[in-house]
DNA sequence: TTTACATTCAACCAAGAGGTTGAATATATT
DNA sequence: AATATATTCAACCTCTTGGTTGAATGTAAA
């Protein structure tokens, strides 16, 4: 399971439309910052902020080339987070199971 | 797949060690605030919000007897949050395996 | 060298998070 | 009726987010 800090800041970088929307665009391969941000409304600045979140979360990291910065990015963290998600499914299922047969066997007994 | 805002509600909701410990407390049944609050250093108040950032995830539900008000897990949000990301993941996979055979592609070309 | 481009840095702002304390409200208990 | 308990509401604080604009920096192209 990934660090509790770590998997705060996936989920908290994963918590945004904006932030879902430009690694989706990264999917595709690298790209600069700039086209990155073209398809938004906000300014640069704003999605390079949006970046140093994910940047953060190293859900995206940075190669410098000359002028150009490409960013890509990284599944780890994703896959991490899914996994967590996965597995607190599974322990409350459990729980879950387990209060539905305690209730079960009170009925029994009246 | 969930509506936009509440995939953001329930990342964010999640993106926090004291909410995902209110959630395990959750776990093994309903609890009151008080019960909920009792094990952590912060006050009562501050555990409160916590709660309420859960309920407009709809992660917590309130039912309330009298003066006390039992909480109690919701498994959807989760469970949709959960399957937003396995989604993802594979969409992802889909793509970085699409970018590698591309570049074997290339290479073969050499 | 001047100009254009890619990017960040800095300062600012409004809104929200996460916490505090103190008061208000509603319900139980004595 | 008085008191205690459970909970929220309200005001406040500090830090962060998400956005803006304007200036600075680094690199490429004319």
């Amino acid at each position: 399971m990934p660090a509790p800090k770590t998997l705060d800041r996936t989920l908290l970088a994963l918590a945004d439309p904006t932030r879902r929307a430009i690694l989706r665009r990264l999917s595709s391969g690298e790209a600069r910052v700039t086209d990155v941000a073209q398809p938004f409304k906000m300014s640069l600045n704003a999605v390079s902020k949006h970046i140093l979140v994910l940047e953060r979360a190293k859900l995206v990291t940075r190669r410098k080339e000359g002028r150009d910065h490409y960013l890509s990015y990284r599944a780890e963290p994703l896959d991490a987070a899914a996994q967590w998600m996965e597995e607190t499914r599974h322990f409350w299922a459990k729980r879950l199971d387990t209060l539905e047969k305690l209730l079960r066997d009170e009925d029994e007994q009246t």
